[in-house]
DNA sequence: TGCCCGCCTTGATGTAGGTCAAGAAGGGAA
DNA sequence: TTCCCTTCTTGACCTACATCAAGGCGGGCA
């Protein structure tokens, strides 16, 4: 994930350890919803959480996976809105922390440093949004997911290995990925088949990184 | 347009005006491409200049389109990256103003009030994108392109009228939408049959905004 | 006024992914 | 172990949009 993203996410939590909120949830609670009103940011310590959006025809769609260690539903605080864009809903338990958003101003107007690192947080968000739109818009499912497999694959130990774990259901991946889990798993045994990967359980994958040339990978 | 983007837009590019470079450009001419060393942010003065990326396949992806006033390629001003990510085409004939990389950094650190709303325009810009990005997963073609045109009324005058003029070819509507100029052309003509608009010219169309259900143009 | 060229439209056909329905395969509890 | 329930997979069919190929139309220029 973007350095400049987990930076700002560390300097904002511990200058606002003090205040936070702590929470625990498990599987499936929604963290906030759409159009509550915007009671701060939130800090993922464990788990993982996805922010989904759904449409009024019943489609869902997941517009970020939170990772540990990140901030999510900054972008508020720099906005005249003072609600919750999407839903946030916990893929697994979770233990999280509440920046109180009064707290979350306050800090980042008296404190030049940490705007600007903000600004650099965003900057990288803005680039993983981008993206993730390109990804949609030029990329076919198959080469999504294993796009996808390869971020997270990126920087974990092992990595040389391939062996990824993906922490969410394949249906949430599929929301992801912008799928059906029907496609989704016609996609994987596309892959498999095509000798790109191999499938150790649900939740963990083998990638074969010498058959997935890396300029295939690009758009 | 976001006000708080336009805000930004208008500081820097006051308090960068005297060393600003101005440009005028013709239809089609490329105001940088991707991959080319990042020479600093640009603000559009008149014109319409649109983003695009393209993929090794030859499929190409309008990211963005810009209108007069904003400020554009600001992103790579908060990452170390010293290059531009993707191609910036003149969808008409264009005036612009670079404003030069080593000055708009130095202007950004040493300002926090400007670094703040820096941070504020890049959090309107990641609302933007999202919502992109929800537009193209979650409605259809039709319902992409009344909702830009419905954004291009907003807060234009004769609004009430329903008057839009385009400003961009068809082709690049098109890209922008995320789909092909053919697949535009019909989506115009199911609208124009369904009584939701009515083409004035190749540029202009009417829309009947009594014949659009505001619940039905959110997803 | 007429001609020409680029842009847009229309039709025929192809295809990725969606939808619906049924079944298999893990995984937790007793 | 066995049962049960959720989650994933597979198959048959459908649909929105892409692709390919002609043709039309409008706007600039002689």
């Amino acid at each position: 994930m973007d350095p400049q993203i987990l930076n700002f996410s560390r300097q904002l939590f511990e200058k606002l350890r003090k205040d936070a909120l702590s929470k625990t949830c498990s599987k499936g609670v929604l963290v906030f919803r759409e159009g509550e009103k915007y009671a701060g940011p939130w800090v993922l310590h464990k788990g993982a959480v996805v922010l989904v959006k759904s449409s009024r025809s019943g489609k869902e769609q997941i517009v970020r996976q939170i990772e540990p260690g990140e901030v999510f539903a900054e972008v508020p605080l720099f906005r005249n809105i003072d609600w919750y864009p999407v839903n946030a809903r916990c893929a697994t338990r979770c233990e999280l922390h509440l920046l109180p958003v009064v707290k979350a101003r306050e800090c980042l107007k008296s404190d030049p440093k940490l705007a600007w690192a903000a600004a650099c947080s965003l900057a990288g968000r803005i680039a993983e949004f981008r993206d993730a739109f390109l990804d949609i818009t030029l990329a076919d499912a198959r080469q999504r997911l294993l796009r996808y497999l390869l971020r997270r694959l990126d920087g974990k130990p092992n990595a040389s290995l391939g062996v990824v774990r993906l922490g969410i259901s394949h249906q949430d991946l599929a929301l992801l990925l912008g799928i059906r889990a029907e496609s989704l798993s016609r996609a994987l045994t596309d892959l498999e088949r095509a000798g790109k990967l191999r499938r150790l359980s649900r939740q963990t994958f083998q990638l074969f990184l010498n058959k997935i040339p890396k300029e295939e990978m690009e758009w």
